[in-house]
DNA sequence: AAGGTAGATC
């Protein structure tokens, strides 16, 4: 006879589990005290349980059964516990702590410590995190490996790799559940180099230990690494699941990969691969950031079930794309569908606002976040608001927002202001701006070549190159442009002036026939965004380089007619290079999509989406 | 009767 035995759930448990509301639990709880069942330790602590746990709403009622018995046992403790460690007051977890330590009555075991571990994850409390783990090494569980990986976890919420570190270089054998857990830490330090040690170094990797990997990459902004790895993934045939197409969607949506996106979209199909909102969320996102929106509404609307996630990423997407309207009117939608607005809804919203020009829509929304859905406005929405304002000239309201901000008025906010007064051409505000811009990132290569540029409007070369001056003193460099451009599957990368690319013989003569037909049709350099004071021959010459006209010129080479031309730039699209775009869109007759830093520009037949505001 | 590691909106 094995020793082994299962114990079977009572009946009464299980009727417990199922009840949908109090009333039906109430009458469980007659039944039980009539019976005397729940003077049963056991039965009691199983009681609890299914009270703590599967009806979360009802966590302050389990908590009065549990003091009905004197005799509860640590299970019940730990069920609750662990319970409040899920829920909006994880604090509370430390009441049936304090409680079992006063009365010796349980003793907390090996379990209880897994819970209070998550529930300092939960709080990202130092002090707290630090007493439990003294608490741990006091009653020695720190030989648990169930407590380690918790514990490593914790610190990797806390962003404290370093005692994560400590946790993990004092067990001896590390199994291979806590070394994925140190690879998750390290990557979310941003220490994905190492992190990829760790994983190499793995004697046995299981999918999740791939997912940690795959995802580090990503959340670092490493895409191109996490795709390699997903190749690498399915190379080895370790099996791939929706977590894993999460991450690798994630990251084409960073590059703007759209051929890899769509890969992973028919990968989904052919594979039967069940689409969860997380997944159909990142499908979305990427068409999204891809530039394609009728694909990512497509999917939006296919999909049953939505979470605040999903409307999120598609108004996000809409507004990014220029549809500030019909991101409003998805935000009626969502809450028609009863799903609650999160502060990263509101910042889809707001920018919705802007691309559309509705000042007033926008005030009230952002009041709406306070007043109606309780949600304390962020820097993201101040910043939103100076745009919003800025946007439509309206730079005096842009300037009073600011000084009325209870909050000190942060970078984005003045770098909002900044735009609007390089698009409105407004120097005296513009320089006041940046002098703010400045004082709070003196490395903010952005701030200084806006100003510069608003110089350069006005011919003013001596300012722009005092500007110069004063970034080569703070050793401020503009970051380079670079431009992405995907052609069957393969990604192109182009700096400014770049010429290693093998075909660029063929670029520069490509280059060379754009020129010569903007020409022809009427086109005039605009040569301000050339922060040089040189000769406007040579000025012209500079703009030729700009990374996106070297991508476009490759695109209209490589791509057959009628596909359009996607583009992923790093940095804001720069005005001349825009109004080339517009030309060639029309003269070329071919589609061109840019993704710059902020938001998309879709060019056709001589317009563009962003109507000259970006 | 229970516990450890991976994923989406900024």
């Amino acid at each position: 006879m094995s020793s082994f035995r299962r114990i079977a759930k009572h009946p009464t448990i299980c009727l417990a589990e199922s009840c949908i509301n109090f009333r039906q639990i109430k009458q469980v709880q007659t039944q039980l005290l009539i019976t005397g069942l729940l003077d049963d330790p056991r039965l009691h602590g199983q009681f609890v349980a299914s009270i703590a746990l599967k009806h979360p709403n009802l966590l302050d009622y389990s908590t009065q059964v549990l003091d009905q018995n004197t005799n509860a046992t640590v299970f019940a403790f730990n069920s609750l516990i662990r319970a409040h460690s899920k829920c909006p007051n994880p604090k509370k977890s430390f009441q049936f702590y304090n409680k079992m330590l006063k009365s010796n009555n349980p003793y907390p075991d090996n379990y209880t410590f897994t819970f209070l571990v998550r529930t300092c994850a939960q709080l990202l409390d130092c002090g707290t995190s630090s007493a439990v783990h003294a608490s741990v090494l006091k009653h020695g569980f720190e030989t648990d490996p169930h407590v380690q990986s918790c514990l490593i976890y914790m610190y990797a919420e806390l962003g404290l790799l370093n005692c994560a570190r400590k946790v993990f270089d004092e067990i001896p054998q590390p199994d291979f559940v806590i070394m994925t857990a140190m690879v998750t830490a390290c990557a979310k330090s941003s220490e994905v180099g190492f992190a990829r040690l760790l994983f190499d170094s793995m004697p046995q990797k299981d999918p999740i230990a791939w997912n940690a990997m795959i995802s580090g990459y990503a959340q670092c902004g490493q895409s191109r690494e996490a795709l390699n790895l997903f190749n690498l993934m399915q190379m080895e045939r370790v099996k791939i699941n929706q977590v894993s197409l999460v991450s690798v969607l994630s990251a084409c949506s960073h590059l703007g990969a759209l051929d890899q996106g769509r890969w992973v979209h028919a990968y989904i199909g052919r594979n039967n691969i069940a689409v969860t909102v997380s997944l159909g969320t990142a499908l979305i996102d990427m068409y999204a950031k891809c530039g394609d929106m009728n694909k990512a509404m497509d999917i939006f609307w296919g999909m049953k079930e939505k979470n605040v996630y999903t409307w999120s990423s598609a108004m996000g997407g809409l507004a990014m794309n220029g549809f500030g309207r019909k991101c409003l009117e998805l935000f009626a939608l969502m809450k028609q569908g009863g799903v609650l607005p999160n502060e990263v809804t509101f910042v889809s919203i707001l920018r919705g606002c802007s691309v559309a020009g509705l000042v007033e829509e926008g005030q009230m929304h952002f009041n709406s976040m306070r007043e109606e859905f309780g949600l304390e406005p962020l820097f993201e929405h101040y910043g939103c608001m100076v745009d919003l304002y800025g946007r439509v000239g309206r730079l005096n309201e842009a300037w009073d927002f600011i000084n009325q901000m209870p909050v000190k008025p942060h970078a984005g906010a003045w770098g909002a202001l900044l735009n609007a007064c390089k698009i409105h051409k407004n120097k005296e505000l513009g320089e006041l701006a940046s002098r703010k811009l400045v004082e709070l990132e003196s490395k903010n290569h952005g701030a200084y070549v806006l100003l510069s540029n608003i110089y350069a409007d006005s011919k003013n070369w001596d300012s722009v190159s005092n500007v110069r001056q004063t970034m080569k003193a703070k050793g401020v460099r503009k970051l380079p442009g670079c431009s992405v451009i995907e052609v069957n599957g393969e990604v192109h990368e182009f700096l400014v002036g770049d010429k290693s690319h093998p075909r660029y013989c063929e670029i520069e003569a490509k280059l060379d026939e754009i020129s010569k037909r903007l020409k022809l049709s009427g086109y005039m350099a605009n040569t301000s965004p050339v922060l040089f004071d040189i000769e406007e021959e040579e000025k012209e010459d500079a703009l030729c380089q700009h990374s996106e006209k070297i991508a476009i010129a490759f695109g209209l080479i490589c791509l057959k007619e009628g596909v359009p031309i996607r583009i992923v730039k790093n940095l804001r699209v720069c005005w001349d290079c825009h109004a080339a775009t517009l030309i060639i869109s029309e003269i070329y007759d071919t589609e061109i999509i840019v993704r710059d830093r902020n938001r998309f520009h879709h060019f056709k037949d001589g317009a563009c989406s962003c109507n000259g505001y970006w």
